[in-house]
DNA sequence: CAGCATCCCTTGGGATACTG
DNA sequence: CAGTATCCCAAGGGATGCTG
């Protein structure tokens, strides 16, 4: 049996791996916030920070700044700058975050199908629901 | 345009559906712990709750006892208890939460083939990492 | 066994203000 | 425009101890 390591307090390394092979993924894909960002890059192709911001609304450019370093340095998305006045940089997704997009697709045709029960489900639950 | 409603504090309530209409199935499915939770029940049958705890290592019980919860509201996992002494609880996933299985797949085969160019792009990255 | 109750602490993220 | 820099807070979790 492999030891396993514990390093209490560095992000997302909780050892779910252990149990569920596709844990890096989903740590890598479905963090908050990467999933609706991808998806926008996906629909509309390359687009400015600001135009980033307006179309996630609520974001803020904290967070869409290190989402986005994030995804870039994952590979997911690439990054573009022009030397021009005012500077311009341009996001677009990557062909690595592309190919993402049959699940993303799949992932819609479920909801589409499903979530209706789930709703009936949430209704119909009547147990304790702790936090 | 229609209002939208902000309700900070309440949780996941993050407008990305906005701009990403599968964000409500990435809450459901993809939060902490979830995608360990189904993919062990879903290797396993039922299981009672210290051997799920077992398996999943270094989950605490109120964290685990907490996603079952929550699990089980959405109708993905059936609890099931019996009265016996001492007691026992066995935890099964639903018919809905099965219907996730190919997506699972889909995204294990994803990890496969392209992990390592997550690796990579990881490793050709220089730029700077805020948070 | 299968939790529930508490306490506590890290941290992701929101708000706001400021620069190259 | 495209971010940085700070401050700050709620909340998800971890640890521990107790109960039906």
């Amino acid at each position: 049996m492999t030891e396993t390591i514990n390093r209490p307090g560095s992000p997302s390394d909780y050892d779910p791996v252990q149990a569920c092979p596709i844990s890096p993924v989903v740590d890598l894909v479905f963090s908050r916030w990467t999933t609706p960002i991808l998806w926008t890059l996906h629909q509309n192709g390359p687009l400015r920070f600001v135009e980033l911001e307006r179309r996630l609304a609520t974001i803020t450019p904290k967070v869409l700044t290190s989402r986005l370093r994030q995804l870039e340095r994952d590979g997911l998305v690439e990054r573009r700058q022009f030397a021009e006045v005012p500077p311009r940089v341009e996001y677009e997704i990557s062909e690595l975050g592309r190919s993402l997009a049959p699940i993303f697709a799949d992932l819609g045709s479920w909801s589409q199908q499903n979530m209706a029960r789930v709703e009936e489900a949430r209704k119909a639950y009547t147990g304790p629901l702790p936090r």
